[in-house]
DNA sequence: TCCTTAACCAAACAAATGTTTGTTTATAAT
DNA sequence: ATTATAAACAAACATTTGTTTGGTTAAGGA
């Protein structure tokens, strides 16, 4: 036995942790944090409530590793929509879009970001708000590279696309405007005037 | 004894409901209703835990009780913001700064409304949800009287102002940007072109 | 003054919940 | 074949939680 052998932990094949994670992100994305016990999560994934211990070390623990997946799954999705799109305005879109997409219909993991926000977990924020300014920085990167007038505040701009956008998983039933949709006709009224023209 | 002599039920002046109430609120909107315990707001409203359950039926009763509180607050702000203002846009104005303020700094019974959700409360969802008809119908009518260009969906509107104005809860610190002026804002987001004109 | 009862207290209960502990199984490397 | 250990099981434990039950106090009407 060499010193490097030891080097290799021999994860096994019937290893059911991603199915642990997918149950937690579902649980998590569909009824929330408090409401999903480890029961529940132990059920979908066909394990026992203790057995989930070895994995992760705590409910908690169990949720920053949903949060992180999620949010490696955002950046990726946007980092390809920005790399498409060069024009200013075509690449927010290309972010919106890719960020209703994911939250509303693609990812449970991304849709726990919007659910459970970091302020509802006193002991673990920090942790959590760290792992959101990732994504939320490219967002608010395309929003900044816009030719913007000068009465309107980047920021301000910014809460409103992504606080729609976020409040969107409150009343989005899939079937009616597909969340590409959704995202066009938001950035077509900050774009244009809504007001009627005369005549 | 006559037969309407046993119409007065005699309340009496200690009666700490209106504390119990507010303490609620107060946690509810703070921490969230799950989160929330009755002991909790026991110990806020000066009471022992079993004692709230002389005033209510149970924890759900006691939300229900502060979510009409708060709609009829939201409410009667509303009817004065519109009885002001006549136009159609300076009355969407003075409703959305009505909305903005009384969710963000004055009013708990007001924050409960957007931090906890008919969704989250399978239960009580439609009663919940019917109460929350009472304000949003206010809100929806402001928009639907709006003179809007042919191309903008008055839902999709209200979504985007809505949304923006929910979600606000979850960034706005006290200090900076007044409710209002967050209002003002956003408002002007949507009605002038935010792009830069050329030249 | 007496008597009703609104409004609380004091204490417990049953269920739910996150977690721990000791044991077992089965896979991969030796 | 033997062994080490990844990955689970089985069962309990300690709290926390919403709620109930029976007793107590004092305000207001008669």
């Amino acid at each position: 036995m060499t010193l490097a052998a030891k080097q290799t932990p021999a994860k096994r094949a019937n290893n059911r942790n991603d199915a642990l994670l997918d149950a937690a992100a579902h649980l998590f994305a569909s009824k929330g944090y408090r409401e999903t016990t480890m029961r529940d999560i132990a059920v979908i994934s066909g394990m026992l409530p203790g057995s989930i211990y070895y994995h992760y070390g705590s409910k908690a623990d169990l949720l920053l590793a949903v949060y992180e997946k999620g949010v490696d799954g955002l950046c990726t999705r946007f980092d390809a929509a920005i790399a498409d799109a060069k024009a200013p305005w075509s690449r927010l879109e290309a972010v919106l879009i890719a960020h209703f997409e994911t939250i509303l219909d693609q990812s449970d993991y991304a849709r726990v970001l919007i659910r459970v926000l970091p302020d509802h977990l006193p002991e673990i924020t920090v942790s959590l708000s760290r792992l959101r300014d990732a994504y939320e920085g490219r967002i608010a990167a395309a929003i900044e590279a816009l030719p913007l007038d000068p009465g309107v505040d980047s920021k301000m701009l910014r809460f409103l696309l992504l606080g729609a956008a976020n409040w969107s998983q409150t009343w989005y039933r899939p079937g009616a405007d597909s969340p590409a949709d959704i995202a066009r006709h938001f950035l077509a009224i900050v774009r244009q005037p809504v007001e009627a023209s005369d005549g």
